[in-house]
DNA sequence: TTTCAATTGTACCATATGGTACATAGTGTA
DNA sequence: TACACTATGTACCATATGGTACAATTGAAA
């Protein structure tokens, strides 16, 4: 029985791939097992709540990496456009160009919407409010601004499935191009 | 045991609804067969492929019912601007103000996009395609019309997650009347 | 070196799963 | 009425599921 990680925290990316690729439903205990590359034993010692808990962390886990490099810097960096600018960057990255899905997207449509509606909720919650912060930062009203962020993210989540159903990834870097041009180019 | 049902097509809208609910994976047999009110032994009278021939059948019939009710009047209608229109608020019905998901878009996301890839593909460039022919017919060049279309989609899919996510329907109310106008100003 | 808590592997469990077999009941038709 | 064929309910099966119990092993501190 040897020893292989200690960090609860080293495990959140593989078992985030494998709900990201199953589904809460689909990634079987089994399943994660294989990928984190820990017997049941382990992943039960660190995740006493099971499945649940595994893919509540995950879903803290993704909440901390978009507050860190997307909303804060919308929110709170100095010059907003040039964090508008990261934020699209950012997010053709972290999505693979399309290839990758939202995790948060995808539990938001399915039945685990409901058990983890408040995480949901708040990732999508925050993403918007920092945005339309920045918007305003850069000249809109904030009417407008809101308006803007919530259009935004439905391009974003639009265009991740899209691209998936249409199995074809310059979807996704088309729509973020357009889209970066009608957010900063001002006054629609 | 008595004769319930003699039409396998009867059966179709609920279990859509329940695919739609708890997607692929989680639709179980016995969960279909309460919804339907039919056996496990009619189930598989009609549809011998199991659980696969019946999620394919309702992606057919959804097919077919956008197909009667959107492509094709966007495609051949005289008043291109009123199959516009009609689609808006054929859409807005269909997906119940955004508390009804996507069945299409919620496979297009989970595993099993993978097993359904022909449909989910086909459903979307069905759509994709009449809307940009109407949007060619309404006065677009062709490559604006493509790429508009596209993005007409994106935002009907993500607003679907993003009303889902924040539990708020009128964020697909307002998308739909925002991107409604997008498309028929002439020249954005 | 002893001790002890943190880890880990394995065996196990109750249950739910998708699917099959088959006997039976209806239904239309000759 | 007899017949064939379509539906239907039920019992059953192998397997996979999430989860538990627990003993064995480790590393670090005392």
């Amino acid at each position: 029985m040897a020893k292989i990680v200690s960090e609860r925290a080293d495990l959140l990316p593989a078992m985030a791939e494998v709900f990201r690729e199953h589904g809460f439903e689909g990634a079987s205990i089994a399943l994660i097992s294989e990928k984190t590359g820990l017997g049941k034993g382990s992943l039960y010692h660190f995740f006493p709540g099971g499945k649940e808990e595994m893919a509540g962390a995950v879903l803290g886990e993704i909440e901390t990496w978009f507050t860190t490099h997307i909303f804060a810097p919308l929110q709170w960096d100095a010059d907003a456009a040039s964090a508008i600018d990261r934020m699209f960057r950012a997010v053709i990255e972290y999505f693979d160009s399309g290839r990758r899905v939202c995790l948060v997207g995808a539990f938001a449509l399915a039945t685990s919407r409901d058990r983890f509606a408040k995480q949901v909720h708040s990732y999508f919650r925050m993403w918007k409010e920092a945005l339309a912060t920045a918007l305003v930062r850069i000249g809109r009203d904030k009417p407008a601004a809101e308006q803007l962020a919530e259009e935004a993210l439905a391009v974003i989540q639009g265009s991740l499935v899209l691209a998936r159903a249409l199995d074809d990834r310059t979807v996704f870097a088309r729509s973020m191009t357009k889209l970066r041009g009608r957010l900063v180019r001002s006054e629609r």
